[in-house]
RNA sequence: GGCACCAUGGCCGAGAGGUUAGGCUAAGGUCUGCAAAACCUUAUACAGUAGUUCGAAUCUACUUGGUGUCUCCA
């Protein structure tokens, strides 16, 4: 398995979006591999499109740890937001208490899409000291300006010393469209405010030397990421909407405050939005659907009520990653039988029966290669599962005798099937207690109208059909 | 305007160089206490043009059309 392993660590090819193109990935520092993900802001709960981004990188996460990387992920939660509406009249307690119940929240649906825990999840209101330092070395170095006791970055200077604003990950045009009025009468419409002045009615603000206030958006992360994992590190992710401009911010604010060229991160990564009628769905257009309502059944997409979260992470991953998906409930319920499907395998593989032969008629060796080239490839997921259903396909030739296999053939398949499905999609077989109470009251009920129906009782059999169709659909035949 | 993504039947959607999966819908049939479902049969598609190739839905170039993004956002 060593062999293996080491022979595909080091085909890894990912689409930077830092130049726009796929490059094989190298890590900076041999085996260790450091890689940064921007979290929620926690002010409304998680919605599918923020899952999708984060079940991504998990599943990156996953595979990394799955290729014996020595990596250290680092995933933030953004604890203040202006959207929050908390102000000098609530109590702080009230505040804090909240925001900790939000935060768990959080965590209950990841851990329900089965996603592993970052190595550390780092919230921002910790790290403002470091904060306020490094808006301190920005100022001092002239890069940062007062006005009206906010500090903004100079984007002038900026564009003079180093290299043009937002060519580094966007490549937009600046001239066009960008509402010119300067109402903040900043030096330059881009400069972006690195602190920003306390709010008469904003609960939470800090203390500095030039006032109060609350750090701004963008020097957060560039403040954690540098702190965990240092000055440059290999992989940054997070959504395609956070590319322009919190992520130039980022690099930005990097460059300056770390006096190198090096963009924070070597490779940068983004996922594309979730759409729901050809709109991004979004916190802001209140047009988000939740994970925990599909979970529960809120949206009744089968006729079963609980849907499977693992379900949800399927259908978010088989799409790529780089698409846009557009969210339909007909897609999902499809889902259901592919996530079925794939699981299955792992039932009807024990149904094989091995030939006592020296070699079998099935290339494991191509088998292993089609499943890690797909993957290596830009993380191609709706690849992988292609390839995880072609295995499908074979093990279905060797139950019925048109293929035959050996045991030690058979052991590998099982190993790669293991290795992909569970280890590094994260689907796995979850047993309802619940599903299956009920289950034994619906076939209690089915017993007994079978035995009306016999009697041509058909008025109370009816009856009972209508209750229990609810849970179930009844095939008379 | 920059950047990114997409274009497959009436609708949804797989395809990753080798006879266009599958589903929904429609028509006809089988079955049946009624209903639903299931099963069988039938129907229609690769946006356009050029190129690479023995062979292109798939690769390349261009054209056309669509979506997202460039404002708080995963």
């Amino acid at each position: 398995m060593k062999e293996i392993i080491n022979k595909y660590k080091n085909k890894i090819y990912i689409f930077n979006t830092l130049k726009n193109k796929k490059e094989l990935f190298i890590p900076i520092n041999n085996n260790l591999i450091k890689m940064y993900v921007c979290g929620p802001s926690i002010y409304k709960k998680i919605h599918l499109g923020n899952c999708r981004t984060f079940i991504f990188f998990d599943i990156i996460y996953r595979y990394l740890l799955h290729l014996k990387f020595d990596i250290r992920y680092i995933r933030n939660l953004t604890d203040y937001n202006f959207k929050l509406n908390y102000n000098v009249d609530k109590n702080y307690y009230i505040y804090s208490y909240d925001m900790k119940k939000k935060i768990l929240k959080f965590y209950k649906i990841l851990q329900l899409l089965n996603l592993l825990k970052p190595n550390f999840e780092p919230r921002v209101t910790n790290y403002i000291y470091e904060q306020i330092n490094n808006i301190k070395k920005i100022i001092k170095l002239k890069y940062g300006y007062n006005l009206n006791k906010s500090i903004y970055f100079n984007i002038y200077k900026y564009n003079k010393n180093f290299r043009e604003y937002g060519k580094i990950l966007n490549n937009i045009d600046i001239s066009y469209n960008r509402n010119k009025n300067n109402y903040y009468k900043k030096k330059n419409i881009y400069d972006f405010s690195i602190w920003k002045n306390y709010n008469y009615n904003d609960l939470i603000r800090w203390n500095t030397e030039w006032g109060k206030g609350i750090p701004g958006w963008h020097i957060g992360c560039t403040t954690m990421s540098n702190k965990f994992l240092g000055e440059y590190f290999d992989i940054h992710g997070g959504g395609i909407d956070l590319k322009f401009p919190h992520h130039e911010c980022e690099i930005i604010q990097s460059n300056i405050i770390n006096n190198n060229n090096n963009n924070l991160a070597k490779y940068w990564i983004h996922t594309n939005i979730l759409t729901i009628n050809n709109k991004k769905m979004s916190k802001s257009l209140n047009n988000y659907i939740l994970p925990y309502d599909i979970i529960k059944g809120r949206y009744r997409i089968t006729d079963n009520i609980n849907i499977n979260p693992l379900i949800i992470r399927l259908y978010l991953i088989q799409t790529h990653y780089r698409n846009n998906i557009n969210f339909s409930y007909n897609n999902l319920r499809k889902t259901i039988n592919i996530y079925y499907n794939l699981l299955n395998i792992f039932n009807k593989i024990k149904r094989i029966k091995t030939q006592n032969i020296t070699s079998s008629y099935i290339n494991i060796l191509e088998i292993y290669e089609n499943c890690y080239n797909s993957i290596n490839d830009d993380f191609n997921i709706p690849l992988l599962i292609y390839n995880l259903n072609k295995i499908n396909n074979i093990i279905d030739e060797c139950i019925n005798n048109v293929l035959q296999i050996n045991k030690s053939d058979l052991y590998k398949l099982n190993k790669i099937l293991k290795y992909f499905i569970i280890d590094i999609l994260g689907l796995k077989k979850e047993k309802n207690k619940k599903s299956i109470n009920i289950k034994k009251i619906i076939n209690n009920l089915l017993k007994i109208r079978n035995e009306m129906r016999i009697k041509k009782d058909y008025i109370y059999s009816d009856k009972i059909r209508d209750i229990i169709s609810d849970y179930i659909i009844i095939n008379d035949n």
